[in-house]
DNA sequence: GGAGAATAGTTGAGTAGTCAAGTATCTGAG
DNA sequence: CTCAGATACTTGACTACTCAACTATTCTCC
């Protein structure tokens, strides 16, 4: 039944997301945002991406990516560059501090994932698992796809 | 894979309910959260329960309830009840209008949920997504069931 | 029956985000 | 060429929480 399944959702959501931040917190000082942003970096093409397609692969909106640089900017894991064809433009750029902070903090927290995952479920549920929310909107409004 | 279906999860979840959220609170006024205490409230006995019980099923803190609880008393949807048997209890209850507003706002939000997940899933997949969902923790911490 | 630990709830201060409005820049149509 | 929009951010004011510290009460047990 639908609103069961979204009742879970929400429920599992908030326990796990609350256990993993904690966890990042404590061992790493990073929020799961933060992680998520540096995450998107590490994997970007020079590890550079413009704030509008950070904003729109982690689901905040601009200004909450203006916000949440302005914090990994003051601890030195992001900089800025400007864009030559277009002033408006400033590109967040991951710094090589800021690109092993990421990889020292994807090693604790894909462990974490994968335990709190693994311990529940079998690898076909797994897959099973990961295509169905796979087919949820992934941006904001996009019921209409 | 354990951390694809993670971050499929964490996507879907910021896109879901901010369309969720936004729609509750546009066509009745009311968050998320508060619609989540309305309904756990409508389905308890008597339509009362305690802060503390409250804060264990939407998964808020203590602190958070108060404060939630603080805006639903101000529109009139709860009141207050002391308890007889111990006085550090009071009781959060669904006043009529309280109820009524659950009963509109519950039939808007249904029907989105329904909509959106019959709109992608089979009945098979539904529930197996409910099952799947339903095996992960339900409560901040509880890696140790 | 009284001291100490646990439980229910509130409050002050802080954080992570939102939205709406603003600035600066770019683009395209007449 | 210019002016009307669109786009890329940033900022101020707000919201919805959290955490830590507090009060008030109730249990425990010697």
């Amino acid at each position: 039944m639908a609103l069961e399944a979204w009742i879970n959702f929400l429920r599992a959501h908030a326990a796990v997301t609350r256990q993993f931040n904690a966890e990042l917190q404590a061992t790493h000082g990073l929020t799961l945002s933060d992680f998520d942003v540096l995450a998107q970096l590490a994997r970007a093409p020079e590890r550079a991406l413009k704030r509008v397609e950070l904003s729109e692969r982690v689901l905040l909106t601009p200004s909450g990516i203006t916000r949440l640089l302005n914090g990994l900017e003051r601890v030195g894991y992001v900089g800025r560059r400007e864009c030559a064809h277009d002033a408006r433009v400033t590109y967040a750029v991951l710094t090589d501090e800021g690109y092993e902070k990421f990889r020292e903090a994807a090693r604790t927290h894909r462990a974490s994932v994968r335990a709190l995952l693994t311990e529940r479920f079998e690898t076909a549920e797994l897959e099973a698992l990961a295509s169905l929310l796979g087919r949820l909107p992934m941006r904001p409004d996009a019921d209409c796809d």
